[in-house]
DNA sequence: CTCCGGTTTA
DNA sequence: TAAACAGGAG
């Protein structure tokens, strides 16, 4: 079997029964699925949780944001950081959004990406997530994982700008799987290949990992297993 | 390329 | 006490 192959086997197989349950993860509708990724950036799942569901309570469409008092939605997401430019943001996305797709959220990659705050990953979640496609999430944690597991650097300054790694991560995700495969890389790179003390001893991908049979943490591993 | 920021974790 | 957090805009 191809590593390619095995990699997706055994981090779907860790994952179900692995896997870490937030709320936004119960439902498919685009709107949701796109509070929960404008939150999630550059900060912790478990922060997010403890305001998700008290803002879709209080703002259940676009057009009840358009219409919210600012300070009182600053006041919600405070806990996330960033609380004014993250207000800024939610305020002319749904501008955006009332005005011009008349309150609807589209479901093409090009109109996505043209809203505010909508850039690959945020598109391609939003499609994944919602209408079944099979999109890589490339996110620090995917890249993270790609680089460990097959010492797969990026030459670009910024590894999330390069298509090569895109495309990459593409190719990893089962047919049909988009769905649980990105959140299983997202699980992976949360729970066990975090960035400082992965716990490589309980990872389902030791087995492959080249970051983990290279010896590049210090762990004592002679065992090679086949050849590069 | 830089900046955003409160909160958790090691 | 510092690094890190489901990226994107300016």
């Amino acid at each position: 079997m191809k590593k390619k192959e095995e990699f997706s086997k055994l981090i779907l197989k860790w994952w179900k029964e692995n896997k870490r349950d937030f709320s936004w993860r119960h439902f498919r509708d685009p709107y949701r699925i796109l509070i929960a990724e404008f939150f999630l950036r550059k900060t912790t799942a478990k922060q997010v949780q403890r305001i998700y569901s008290t803002f879709i309570k209080k703002y259940p469409s676009p057009k009840d944001i358009l219409k919210a008092d600012f300070k009182e939605l600053k006041k919600i997401i405070r806990p996330l950081g960033m609380e004014h430019k993250r207000a800024e943001l939610l305020k002319k996305f749904a501008k955006v959004i009332v005005e011009s797709y008349n309150g609807i959220i589209p479901l093409q990659k090009n109109e996505l990406m043209k809203l505010p705050g909508v850039g690959l990953y945020t598109a391609n979640a939003v499609l994944t997530l919602s209408s079944g496609k099979d999109l890589p999430l490339l996110d620090t944690n995917f890249i993270r994982v790609i680089e460990r597991v097959f010492d797969k650097k990026s030459k670009k300054s910024r590894a999330r700008t390069d298509k090569e790694l895109w495309k990459f991560a593409e190719s990893l995700i089962p047919p049909r799987k988009g769905r649980e495969f990105n959140f299983a890389v997202l699980d992976l790179g949360a729970v066990i290949c975090k960035p400082r003390d992965p716990k490589c001893e309980t990872c389902p991908l030791k087995v492959i990992c080249i970051f983990y049979n290279t010896d590049q943490r210090g762990v004592i591993n002679e065992i090679r297993k086949g050849k590069d």
